[in-house]
DNA sequence: ATCTGGAATTAGAATTATTCTAAATTTGAA
DNA sequence: TTCAAATTTAGAATAATTCTAATTCCAGAT
């Protein structure tokens, strides 16, 4: 039976030219591009593509859960490449994005859901700090 | 000596009339008000105060500490009454957020500014999942 | 190969949250 | 009281994202 896929996509995602070109964008990236820096990047690969195709092929690649939404308070989202889970931290100097684990993340994503009584799908944690460079 | 305050205000915090009605306002709700919603509620109080003021007023509070911003994803931000360290758990059926407190925190920060090497200031944690209510 | 219906793409308009601007008002110290 | 600085105000401006409606693409059926 197939199953009914709300948020997910279950079924094998369908990669259109553009999404490929979006895709390799944010996967050819070293840093966390934001939906307009995936548009210059992906217009250089593919010069018709469309500003809302790139917002289109954004979402459906995250559902599809082949890139990352990484929001920050209301700054535009930026888009990660990498799936594995992980955490974020960002310099409150200059803005720059790191990636890091935490290996103690599944349990607590156990504590916190004990202790908010909510059923668990994901936790995100973030840290505030200076980087290495803006710290002196 | 005076020393400068860059993010947060050391001086004590000048309370207008309009500040202390959206301090009141945001303290007052058992909920997490958006900017909107401050400014409707603050209305009823004084029926003159600006939108202008009401997102002026909460940047001033927040530098103050008096309240704390909330931000999820790309919705609109909230506004928070309780300023001791806390963490939230976001419904992903109906956007219900809920405070809880992990004791764990302190720990996670320095593990993430270890693995980080980030000089770290703050950290930020949220469960994302379902409520009681929408988890039938 | 051609037809056809659904999905995807496109350009640009619309929406929404937030910040900015410039003028008016208030405040508080001298 | 006077004056400068801080605050408030209304509305315009900005920026990120979503929506709309027309067009194009594509896979499967004929």
């Amino acid at each position: 039976m197939k199953r009914s896929n709300k948020g997910t996509r279950r079924e094998e995602p369908k990669l259109t030219r553009q999404r490929g070109v979006v895709l390799e964008v944010v996967r050819g990236s070293e840093e966390h591009l934001t939906a307009s820096e995936v548009y210059e990047a992906a217009r250089r690969l593919l010069p018709t593509i469309s500003y809302a195709t790139v917002y289109n092929s954004l979402r459906y690649l995250k559902e599809a859960q082949l890139v990352g939404e990484i929001t920050f308070g209301n700054a535009a989202s930026r888009y990660d490449g990498k799936t594995e889970r992980h955490d974020h931290a960002i310099c409150t100097g200059c803005g720059k994005i790191v990636d890091f684990h935490l290996a103690q993340t599944p349990e607590l994503m156990r504590a916190a859901a004990r202790h908010s009584r909510f059923r668990p799908e994901s936790i995100h944690l973030t840290l505030r700090g200076l980087c290495p460079g803006c710290s002196d």
